[in-house]
RNA sequence: GGGCUUGUGGCUUAGCCUGGACAUAGCGCCGGGCUUCUAACCCGGAUGUCGGGGGUUCAAAUCCCCCCAAGCCCGCCA
């Protein structure tokens, strides 16, 4: 109803004033929607703000629908009222399964996520894109478009090569932990025997050189070893409620031909240079160093690859959406620039700023990191703890299920809950924290409405919105169709995060004031619809964020 | 050295793109609330030169310029 009823009013300024963009914001205290657009046409006319908004607010009177919103002039502002209708009708959609999705679209979108090398764990900066991307999937997906979200595994670059190196030289004990970190644990000591040793560097470059040529035995080797360390990973994403529905798998494309065809079409381009290496002078776009794609010795590198992924997305896709860490950043303009040069499809790429440790960057070589697995493990135990403190008379089962229901609702919303371009430096504290502005904090506001429906029973749904804590609340359930909208337009999924907080605070706060049970007839059947509504609007919120709504907890 | 991002009460953070009416909330601090729908909750209080300086504007946390600080990038790594 919010988007529509926005919509709509914005539509009558354009109108009644001729001015294209009319100005409309946020209300505040003071209003649902408020307009300044009096002060814009001050500038014009030549007259006081004041007295436009009088004249236009007049104006407007004629156009106020019943109940659907009013219109009040205070100074040189023009205030929107939302009126009963309004909340009726918000209400009635908001009971709906599914409330919130935008019409159904025949866009198809490859999102691709997490692709973190295979040479470890995934850590607590790896899951921050894992999070980032797969809400931003279930918001597509929430929206109505067909998403297919995609893992790029990097099976032959230089880390992986070390890998197999250390597999076969080391003689390191055989596997006894999970698989990413049996394969972190080689890789760890693979790099410290080639910094004692720097010589045995030329080793790596010979099994590059072998598995890009497709050595059929050397390209086996790497893909075991990247297969095992995938096997732990995936264990680690199935754990935070994260799938991917295609593996890309990077060598692929050397073996299809595809890198071949790209190379050549990019020395075909006249920005291409041929000399030891083959590289693109991006000078005209905007980069000064050279965007290399072939090696002296004949290999191609990560940015070759990387464009015969992307020209197969292209093609197949009709929006590409990356999510990549900000170390990305140049070398992912200088893809879009490549791409664009190629008249290929370029993607959208949503970068993430850092997580470091208190004591400084994360390193999976240096083994420098908190595993997304032992901070799963650590909040797992710390909810159970909670869990068993409030409800002692549940079965062990049920206690173990709720609190990895909220372990994974912490974790998830304590990393979505921040705008991406921020950097955060990864606090246990507060990831062990499940009070307000948490993910358990909302799921218990959604326990607790699930609760009095339960007592509740049958009831037939009634729309007598009366009060501020109600009417607030049914405005703010009205609101999320839009937000929902946004978080897709804008790729910024902490919007969602924001606003199910205050979803859930404002739900909390009709909760303490406003009696449902214990009141009567018609006012009992709005408060019970009031609640269900907002009990749905949570659930689907909850769900786009990869959080359980759980009915007990 | 150049580029990108960030800087909002003691700590964390929303708002910034698209300027507007008293800057959002949490943690922590002080005080209060469980015979009443789950207290993972609620209510009240104290705490802000919105990094600093200049500019644009009727109006700047928001736009522009300069400076400072932090992170990231500038590789025949990925």
């Amino acid at each position: 109803m919010y988007r529509e009823t926005r919509d709509e009013i914005k539509d009558i300024l354009r109108d009644l004033t001729g001015q294209e963009d009319a100005e409309l914001v946020d209300g505040g205290t003071h209003a649902d929607l408020a307009s300044t657009i009096a002060f814009s046409l001050a500038r014009v006319q030549r007259r006081p703000p004041v007295e436009i908004a009088r004249e236009l607010g007049a104006r407007l009177r004629e156009y106020e629908k019943a109940g659907l919103f009013r219109v009040e002039i205070k100074g040189p502002y023009l205030n929107f009222h939302f009126g009963e209708e309004y909340l009726k009708k918000s209400l009635q959609a908001a009971l709906q399964s599914g409330y919130g999705a935008i019409a159904s679209q025949e866009v198809r979108i490859a999102l691709e996520h997490t692709s973190a090398n295979p040479n470890g764990p995934l850590h607590v900066g790896h899951i921050r894109n894992s999070i980032l991307g797969d809400t931003l999937a279930r918001a597509f997906k929430k929206g109505g478009y067909r998403v297919e979200r995609q893992y790029y595994v990097n099976d032959i670059g230089r880390q992986i090569a070390i890998v197999v190196w250390g597999l076969t030289t080391l003689g390191l004990p055989t596997q006894q932990e999970k698989e990413d970190h049996y394969i972190a644990r080689i890789y760890i000591a693979a790099n410290r025997a080639l910094e004692k040793d720097p010589g045995q560097v030329v080793e790596i470059d010979e099994l590059m050189q072998r598995v890009e040529r497709g050595e059929k035995e050397m390209v086996r080797r790497f893909r075991e070893a990247v297969s095992i360390c995938l096997e732990g990973i995936k264990g680690t994403l199935r754990d935070l409620r994260i799938h991917h529905d295609r593996y890309v798998w990077e060598s692929d494309f050397i073996r299809n031909g595809d890198v071949e065809r790209v190379i050549e079409r990019i020395r075909k381009m006249p920005q291409a240079h041929e000399d030891e290496t083959l590289w693109v002078d991006l000078s005209e776009e905007g980069f000064e160093n050279r965007y290399i794609l072939r090696r002296s010795d004949g290999t191609t590198v990560y940015a070759a690859r990387d464009l015969a992924f992307h020209i197969w997305k292209g093609r197949n896709f009709e929006v590409l959406i990356d999510i990549l860490g900000a170390d990305h950043k140049l070398i992912g303009a200088q893809l879009i620039a490549t791409l664009r040069l190629l008249g290929e499809k370029p993607p959208t790429i949503l970068h993430f700023e850092f997580v470091s440790l208190p004591e400084g960057s994360m390193s999976t070589r240096a083994g420098k990191f908190v595993s997304a697995d032992e901070l799963i493990a650590e909040v797992t135990e710390k909810a159970l703890e909670e869990v068993t403190k409030r409800r002692p008379e549940l079965s062990d089962r049920a206690r173990e299920e709720i609190a990895s229901s909220v372990a994974i609702a912490a974790i998830r919303y304590d990393i979505v809950k921040v705008s991406p371009e921020k950097s955060t430096v990864f606090d246990w504290r507060e990831a062990l924290d499940f009070e307000r502005q948490s993910g358990p904090y909302i799921q218990y506001a959604h326990a607790r409405a699930c609760s009095i429906l339960e007592k509740a029973g049958e009831f037939s749904p009634a729309y007598q919105i009366e009060g501020p804590h109600e009417a607030a609340l049914v405005k703010h359930i009205s609101r999320f169709p839009f937000v929902l909208d946004q978080v897709v337009q804008e790729l910024r999924p902490h919007l969602l995060a924001v606003y199910a907080r205050d979803l859930a605070d404002l739900f909390n706060t009709f909760y303490r004031y406003v009696p449902v049970l214990r009141s009567e007839g018609e006012v009992r059947n709005s408060r019970l619809t009031l609640v269900k509504a907002t009990q749905n609007t949570l659930k689907e919120a909850l769900e786009t964020l990869g959080i359980d709504a759980l009915a007990t907890m």
